[in-house]
DNA sequence: TCTGGGGTCCTAGGACCC
DNA sequence: TCTGGGGTCCTAGGACCC
């Protein structure tokens, strides 16, 4: 049976969410009506766009470029900061308002839904349901949303992505050469800056150019990506709606420090405060880690990581901070200078199935209750209160604090 | 005061085994 | 005197997404 997606988008999501809280908070203007973005800070050397109103995107201003860009394309742009909470927020309204139309919704980031409406066989009544979505949406949450319609994913998301905001576009099987092939082989979803260039060299320059390509070529010069996106071009996609809450595959914690770091022990002290946060998120899906990696970048943005196997599966901030300390340690040669580190954790397993539970010995489990009391705490006072002592003077304490904030 | 932070998936190459 | 080859596991790095 022929499935029925749609693909829901939020328009600039973060700049529409704070335009709708200012509002809400009394504001004068809609931040939404004029050149302004939403971007990192640039004094912690994150300065980069993160959303842009429609004006600011007339200016030539491009997500993901530095604020230092847009700011000489757009001298009067408002700069305003992102807030998650915030976003959070929003991004469950939008939840429980589509929940009314299906519960089979694979949320696949803060602010684009997938829905599979297959229940609604008639295309008519699919491309209804759309409009009515996009209409509640508008009036009861006060944002617009883009809306693809169609008969599997990749196409319903190609289609939410046509012309903005406030949008319902269908892209069936019959629209594809009309409305997907001409556009920009660069519009396709997971084709990006590399692979681009390479296809341009190959004479395909658009969705049609490679949609007509030959997929043996393909697959010799780009292996399974080459099918891929061969059959991306030519509307296959045989992918389901996940909409069963799924665990993560690993969770990870980096920061971009707000001066370069030349100091081993500092750079530990940092690592430490990363893996709290990341082995808390861990505790708190009841998973367990099997890898730990340990992400650095220089000062000339080169990137190298390091990863290891722990012993045993474990949650433990202390099992994975010496893991990642020693990782640390194997990566770190002088005389480095450090713009970012990050900690993350991999093949994670279900704390459940843990056959060594039983084989744990009491040193172990002291440890679990010490990481279960400050889990706590944090939840009561706010994680950047609570660290682990270790070897943090107060002074280093306060700048970890900073940092994270 | 130019270049985030959170992810997923894939690939190439080395080690090791039979 | 000769250097096969398949399979698995592991790691570093890269590409892409929002």
């Amino acid at each position: 049976m022929e499935k029925q997606i749609l693909h829901v988008d939020v328009n600039n999501a973060f700049l529409s969410w704070t335009a709708v809280e200012m509002l809400k908070n009394e504001s004068k203007i809609d931040i939404r009506e004029i050149p302004a973005i939403i971007g990192g800070d640039e004094t912690k050397r994150s300065g980069i766009v993160l959303a842009k109103s429609m004006k600011a995107k007339e200016c030539g201003i491009k997500t993901a470029e530095t604020i230092y860009q847009a700011r000489i394309k757009c001298p009067n742009l408002k700069i305003f900061p992102s807030n998650f909470k915030i976003y959070r927020k929003y991004s469950d309204k939008l939840y429980q308002l589509l929940l009314q139309y299906t519960d089979k919704i694979e949320r696949f980031s803060i602010d684009e839904c997938f829905l599979d409406m297959t229940q609604y066989l008639m295309k008519d009544t699919l491309v209804n349901k759309a409009r009515e979505i996009s209409k509640r949406v508008k009036e009861e949450l006060g944002f617009t949303v883009n809306i693809g319609v169609a008969n599997n994913k990749l196409l319903a998301k190609m289609a939410s992505d046509f012309t903005k905001p406030n949008k319902v576009h269908t892209l069936f099987q019959k629209e594809i050469s009309i409305k997907m092939w001409p556009l920009p082989v660069s519009e396709l979803f997971m084709l990006g800056k590399k692979t681009v260039p390479k296809l341009y060299n190959m004479q395909i320059k658009t969705i049609g150019d490679l949609a007509k390509a030959n997929e043996k070529n393909l697959y010799k010069k780009f292996g399974k990506h080459g099918i891929q996106m061969w059959e991306y071009a030519n509307g296959i996609d045989n992918s389901e709606v996940q909409y069963k809450k799924e665990k993560p595959k690993g969770v990870g914690n980096s920061i971009t420090l707000p001066k370069n770091i030349k100091e081993l022990e500092k750079l530990e002290e940092i690592l430490l405060a990363l893996t709290e946060q990341v082995t808390y998120r861990l505790r708190k899906y009841d998973l367990l880690a099997n890898t730990v990696n340990v992400q650095l970048r220089t000062k000339d943005f080169e990137d190298t990581s390091h990863q290891g196997k722990l012993l045993s599966a474990t949650s433990s901030t202390k099992e994975i901070y010496e893991k990642a300390k020693q990782l640390l340690n194997q990566m770190y040669h002088k005389p480095m200078e450090i713009r970012l580190i990050g900690v993350r954790v991999d093949n994670l397993a279900e704390k459940n199935d843990l056959q060594l539970t039983l084989f744990k010995d009491t040193n172990n489990k002291k440890q679990e209750k010490l990481d279960k009391v400050i889990d706590e705490l944090k939840e009561k006072y706010g994680y950047t209160k609570i660290t682990r002592a270790g070897k943090m003077n107060t002074d280093n304490y306060l700048r970890l604090k900073d940092i994270k904030k």
